[in-house]
DNA sequence: CTTCGACCTGTATTG
DNA sequence: CGGTCCAGGTCGAAA
């Protein structure tokens, strides 16, 4: 068992359980997730993580995990800009960004289309389990995210098994393509955002990354904090609660169930960044706790 | 550029 | 108990 100590604030609970990741589970008091071929088990107690795992550097590990350096306050100052933020920042004190691994990532949000959070857990684990390495810890059985390689080898019929359903196809094709070229993980880092997600939305061949998925994978594993991905509770929120923001000749997305278009979603996402800064990564990700939060309770 | 429908699956909500 | 909708969107076709 070993101990970190965050200086600032940090909130494992939030961290953990906002949609950012979808391998972690709370068993017998503690949080179970693997990372790449170790498993953690996590306690929070105070401003302390204790930490158990299979993983002899793990400190570190938790330390990259949970964006350990970050300047918190800063952060949270920067972006503390309305009092409809305010709220949300104070309900979900402590919550931080995680950094995953790109290809974790990646096949996370490739699952993320037009689903709930409990089924994109359940593809994931039903990935994990029929594709990764089995792993043993406190007597109980934990799996690795399959590898690029393993799925790109995988048949579409096995892949459908694990009720991934049309999502199939994308995971396949964009494994091979990940399989074949990893060095785009490490071009990406180097660019800036509206080329990021360019490239990993139209010009390279990543099937099922649009726009947003991009944005996720560029916000959770690529350090680019001001990315703003734009989901449908955002766009709700930016509906309800910024809307004064927006151009209103541009603004024309009045038909409530209708998606963006990727031109829309890059209209709304500069107004956002514009308004959020460098750090809009981390609004984004209080106002989807925050939305999630309100909607539990009007329900 | 936009609009439209299709798309797997599981749960919740209707009637 | 069966239809229907919706959930962290994307793709391809059409005008």
């Amino acid at each position: 068992m070993k101990k970190l100590k965050f200086q600032q604030q940090f909130n494992l609970n939030y961290s953990l359980n906002c949609g950012q990741t979808f391998n972690w589970t709370n068993q017998d008091d503690c949080w179970y997730g693997v990372i790449k071929n170790d498993v953690y088990c996590l306690k929070q107690d105070d401003n302390v993580i204790y930490i158990d795992s299979t993983d002899s550097d793990c400190i570190n590990t938790m330390k990259k995990y949970f964006r350990y350096q970050d300047n918190y306050e800063l952060i949270i100052s920067c972006i503390s800009l309305d009092p409809f933020i305010q709220t949300a920042i104070q309900n979900f004190s402590g919550l931080r960004l995680i950094r995953q691994d790109p290809w974790e990532c990646t096949l996370s949000y490739l699952c993320a289309s037009n689903t709930n959070i409990s089924n994109i857990r359940k593809m994931l684990d039903n990935l994990s389990k029929k594709f990764g390495n089995r792993l043993t810890f406190h007597d109980k059985q934990f799996f690795t995210i399959p590898s690029p390689s393993t799925l790109s080898n995988a048949y579409l019929s096995d892949l459908i098994k694990c009720k991934v359903g049309y999502r199939a196809k994308y995971i396949k094709r964009s494994a091979v393509f990940i399989d074949q070229n990893s060095y785009i993980f490490d071009e990406l880092k180097i660019m800036n955002l509206i080329n990021a997600r360019k490239k990993l939305s139209d010009s390279c061949e990543m099937f099922g990354v649009g726009p947003k998925i991009a944005d996720c994978i560029l916000l959770f594993s690529h350090d680019m904090l001001d990315s703003f991905p734009i989901d449908t509770r955002i766009l709700q929120t930016i509906k309800q609660y910024y809307r004064y923001l927006l151009d209103p000749e541009m603004y024309k997305i009045q038909n409530d169930k209708s998606t963006l278009t990727s031109y829309q979603y890059e209209y709304l996402s500069k107004i956002m960044i514009d308004y959020f800064g460098p750090y809009a990564g981390y609004a984004q990700e209080f106002l989807y706790c925050q939305y999630g939060l309100s909607d539990k309770f009007t329900r």
